[in-house]
DNA sequence: CTGGATCCCCTAGGATACTG
DNA sequence: CAGTATCCTAGGGGATCCAG
């Protein structure tokens, strides 16, 4: 993995894995998605709309590593895989709906500072 | 800039150019360092340890960008800029602290679950 | 249906050197 | 001091094809 540079403050290791799980592009989104219920995996893909296999399956190895997901397999044929968030998982729903509440309301303020950056730009 | 592709739900925009932002190697690093006082570029870049120029500067540029954080200029020799966090800034500390906060707690957590990921992939 | 394997592009971000 | 300019590389992520 990222062997994150021992120059950073070493409290700060844990923050920045943290983020990087939860800065990919995908991870939030699937997230939500498994709030309120488990899925398989196609229901996951056509829910979210947009993600590859590819990405989607990164993304959920990633939440299921961290212990965040849940990875149910039935094998049976055609093979049925459920996702799910764990009880660690739910516990992150709190500090995330935060940061996503936050950027939701804050989502003018922060449309109006890059217009007031871009102008200023043009200007110089 | 990052086009966001358009079949994501528009809703979930704002949410992930914050994650983007503050998803991005130093930004928390920088406003958890500006959040008691500010402070000078070189401050800022000592205080931090082990980030370049270019990136800093960038992060800093992304955080102004979004209103995050004021950089004022006092053209003196040698030149002097200050940074600090915006109102709007300092609202992002709590949502932002509530993160950090879980990334901190469950660090061990976390860990464990990587471990047993780890363990079970060599089993198989 | 679930996902592994490949190819390929593009961007974040490090190193280094230069300037007002 | 506070950047900009350039070069470079690892990795994220899309597309596509293949397999159990």
């Amino acid at each position: 993995m990222k062997p994150l540079p021992q120059h950073e403050d070493p409290r700060c290791l844990p923050v920045r894995r943290l983020l990087q799980t939860v800065g990919s592009k995908w991870s939030v989104l699937v997230v939500s998605h498994l709030e309120n219920e488990a899925k398989r995996f196609s229901e996951l893909k056509r829910s979210i709309g947009g993600v590859t296999q590819k990405s989607l399956t990164a993304t959920l190895r990633e939440l299921e590593r961290d212990g965040l997901v849940d990875r149910s397999v039935t094998p049976s044929i055609p093979p049925r895989v459920d996702y799910a968030l764990t009880p660690l998982g739910r516990t992150l729903l709190g500090p995330l709906n935060a940061l996503t509440g936050w950027a939701i309301e804050n989502e003018t303020a922060v449309a109006a500072a890059r217009e007031r950056f871009e102008k200023d730009n043009e200007a110089a």
